[in-house]
DNA sequence: TGCGATTTAATCGTGCGCGATTGATATGAG
DNA sequence: CTCATATCAATCGCGCACGATTAAATCGCA
């Protein structure tokens, strides 16, 4: 059976070719906003809770430091976030947003409208899709976790 | 209601996580082959149909020359592919799988076991969401191209 | 208390992914 | 036939993603 898949049969490719168009439909959502889409992720996990380590971070984005490092340097580059050695334990580092940072919020909510018909409407079937992707995330973490 | 959206209710968090995860789960599976992840993509394309153009492989993968070339010449570095101008018209280029790419698909379909223990027995479930992933894709694809 | 083990972020090198541009070849309208 | 237009691959620059390593701070145990 194997023998005769193709590319389209398969459910990596199935993942991989539909995160490069949610990518792709994004892109001119935040350009105007000055943000690729990792620091957008990164900004909806400092809205969700503020001031945390980088190791927290990493944990809720599945990112390590070698990630994540350069990464929020260019976001405090452009003055999205500070970053400040965390003086009860002088090896983390946290993450604040700044004003522009925490202000970027009301203009993201603003693309939902835009995100909703590039989607669709069927909310029901997006959040099954979701919740189907992230049992899925979950048995490969537990896999490769063991091995 | 999306004001207090987590990262975790996103859709498109769910395919970020889920896309990474894949690769992470197939890196120790591919490191044996020497190859990487999308160059396992691009051989499951040639596996299928041998000799295409650049522009065509690019159209299944939705990949552009801008990054297939690259990938390509160091397909060809390694022995995996060889690349040859299209006489029938210069402006193209074929890409040919070499007896070593074409001897990797056995070794390939030996991750199958693998693969299918990581992401689970369920057939029906994966066919589901990975049909679900290519109408969503499909939907993307289509609204960006209107935009 | 002292010192090895652990935790944490940062650094480095490589390979994508893609917007923008370039250059070469082919096409087609007049 | 000619020249503008279109097509195609290649190139360049930048930002992730990550394996591997490094350096500093903390922890824990003898």
């Amino acid at each position: 059976m194997d023998f005769k898949m193709s590319l389209d049969d398969h459910l990596c490719f199935a993942i991989y070719s539909a995160h490069h168009a949610i990518v792709r439909m994004y892109r001119p959502l935040l350009d105007p906003m000055g943000v690729t889409y990792p620091q957008y992720l990164v900004l909806l996990a400092l809205w969700e809770q503020d001031g945390r380590r980088v190791r927290e971070l990493g944990a809720d984005l599945f990112l390590d430091s070698n990630t994540l490092t350069p990464l929020l340097k260019r976001m405090q580059a452009v003055g999205l976030v500070a970053r400040r050695r965390n003086p009860e334990d002088e090896r983390s580092v946290l993450i604040f947003l700044t004003e522009k940072g925490k202000a970027l919020k009301a203009q993201a909510e603003g693309m939902s409208p835009c995100v909703a018909e590039a989607m669709g409407d069927d909310m029901q079937e997006l959040a099954e899709l979701r919740d189907r992707l992230h049992r899925l995330r979950a048995r490969l973490d537990g896999v490769s976790q063991k091995g």
